[in-house]
DNA sequence: CTGTTAGCGCCTTCAA
DNA sequence: TTGAAGGCGCTAACAG
């Protein structure tokens, strides 16, 4: 390895502390704990701050309080458009409470779980955000050994690691299953995500509908293209399809295009309910019924949850369920198109 | 406060020594120096790491090594869309060197500039990422002092920081006017948003047609429902309009939508051009013609001109001109639609 | 190849 | 209200 870089003696507290001629304890009492200061020393050591440029070094701090200020999330991949308002919201908020949110992608693959898992938690993370539940047995273990917050997102399970914000996607599935059924719409299609809540959602929808559906199962990243080419695949196998349920609204926008493009009336010829609805669900022509969920608020329940427990609280409700519900609009509804 | 859990004494180094009989420094050097250690030692060691279920901490060894092993990323906010490609990229070809992101959301507010990086500062980061160019002079200023490597994206400017990895927004407006006029289109408009460099698009545009065209200036976030009001302030304005340029993709949507559920037909009596090239330009109804930017490669040069500096090469080339270039497709191609 | 020594910058614990 | 030690977990720098 070449010669690193000379190490910029940075200004530290101790510098500080001499400018303001008071002990270097006295000084961080006064940028952290004022409380127990007197004003003039705080005020002349605040002054002192200015004067030198000094920057608080948290890696330092962090190692000798035991908190690093930060907070773990893992996604699966940054570009995934539906968690990206909770990952906003939980940067946001733990902003607020002066914490840092510190970004792994871990892909939809369980492999990489734990490795990745070990990664961040060499930060020391005073709290961990999962999208998703934690799958890796080892991980599990690692996670309830260390005793670090973790609240798990967008899913529930009955054996939560610690703490959990999130819906049950089995009954998303039922639920469109069950509005189709009541369209009196008989012969549906699934276009589908391969990712675990995907198919969760999806086994709901059968479940309901009592019987298999035909499905177009596409890989990740779910968007248009891959939506115009499932819808082409599931028309391959039932010409007269009367309603598609997709796992996204990317997915949604690109079977509605292709819709368009074989001259398919929505919804008269084909009614479509997308999932996560998406800034643009309400504005496309026709608008797009979908299955809205809160992801902003799992983002900010999932970082009050953290700061409470970091605080020292005892939280109570560990497993909170947001819910979800169908909204409808103009590709479902019959009568328009 | 109330009083915090208990500090878990955590496994570290001096009880992976102890397991393995040798000294801590041998195995501080066994796991991230394993060149001059032997292979028994080695053999021990990780033997002992598995053992005890060690997990180092990264804040302590970059407290003494002075490299913390994190990369800051300011971003406006991580739902603009147009940059997801290039945080993408960016925490991956970091993930690949053993460096993680560190995010934080800036708004498109100069004023909170200062306070985030200083904030961001305050983790050690061993590199700084901005999306845009560092406006405030004491940020600048700061920022030189600390001798921390900076690359500034998206943007290009005679006068870096320290690095840069853009284009020009000026050349990109000017080019779209240039390609509406080639087309014989006179009745220009403009749907854009607020920030920087949708302004300066905006600029090279109007520079270019010779004089002001009508405008419509949105505010963040830049989506489908304010493409759908800025066509419609448009035709207000000139109902006569031939061709709109719009200073995202997702404006753009919302333009063709408008534009369609007003009958008119796309391009021939209204032509769009997008900017971004989102994945779904491609294939909406019609296609969408967009000025391409491969922001994932943005993230990409980025990340390498940060590892080798932080590796202490010297970086030659420190302004790179990732450079655009327009995809035409059915939303601007006069005889269809 | 291995070990000893001495901090990195800050905060906790005790004492004044 | 202020200060003096000591140490958080790890790694450079120097010895053996």
């Amino acid at each position: 390895m070449p010669p690193l870089p000379k190490p910029t003696k940075s200004v530290t507290l101790h510098d500080v502390a001499r400018e303001a001629g008071v002990s270097l304890i006295t000084a961080s009492r006064a940028l952290s704990n004022p409380g127990v200061v007197s004003d003039k020393t705080i005020a002349r050591v605040q002054q002192a701050v200015e004067v030198t440029g000094y920057i608080p070094n948290l890696l330092a701090g962090g190692l000798k309080s035991r908190r690093s200020m930060t907070v773990a999330a893992l996604v699966p991949a940054i570009s995934v458009a539906q968690f990206l308002p909770t990952v906003q919201a939980l940067t946001e908020s733990l902003d607020a409470a002066g914490y840092q949110l510190i970004l792994g992608q871990g892909g939809y693959d369980h492999s990489r779980e734990e490795a990745l898992l070990n990664t961040l938690i060499s930060r020391r993370p005073d709290g961990i955000v999962m999208t998703g539940l934690v799958h890796s047995p080892a991980a599990r273990e690692r996670l309830r050994h260390l005793r670090i917050p973790v609240v798990e997102t967008w899913d529930l399970s009955d054996r939560p690691v610690d703490m959990m914000v999130g819906f049950s996607h089995l009954k998303v599935g039922s639920a469109v299953a069950g509005y189709f059924l009541s369209k009196g719409w008989k012969r549906l299609g699934i276009a589908t995500g391969d990712d675990h809540r995907a198919s969760i959602r999806r086994e709901g929808f059968v479940s309901t509908v009592g019987h298999e559906v035909p499905t177009a199962v596409v890989p990740a990243p779910s968007n248009m293209a891959r939506g115009r080419q499932a819808l082409a695949e599931l028309l391959a196998k039932d010409p007269a399809l009367e309603a598609v349920y997709c796992s996204s609204d990317q997915l949604a926008q690109g079977v509605l295009a292709e819709a368009q493009a074989r001259g398919l009336r929505i919804p008269a010829d084909l009614a479509v309910c997308g999932f996560g609805d998406a800034d643009f669900a309400a504005h496309m022509e026709p608008a797009l019924t979908s299955v809205h969920v809160d992801g902003a608020a799992i983002g900010r329940l999932a970082a009050q949850l953290l700061m409470q427990r970091c605080q020292g609280h005892e939280v109570v409700q560990r497993v909170v369920d947001v819910g979800f519900r169908i909204i409808e609009r103009r590709s479902t509804l019959a009568g328009a198109g």
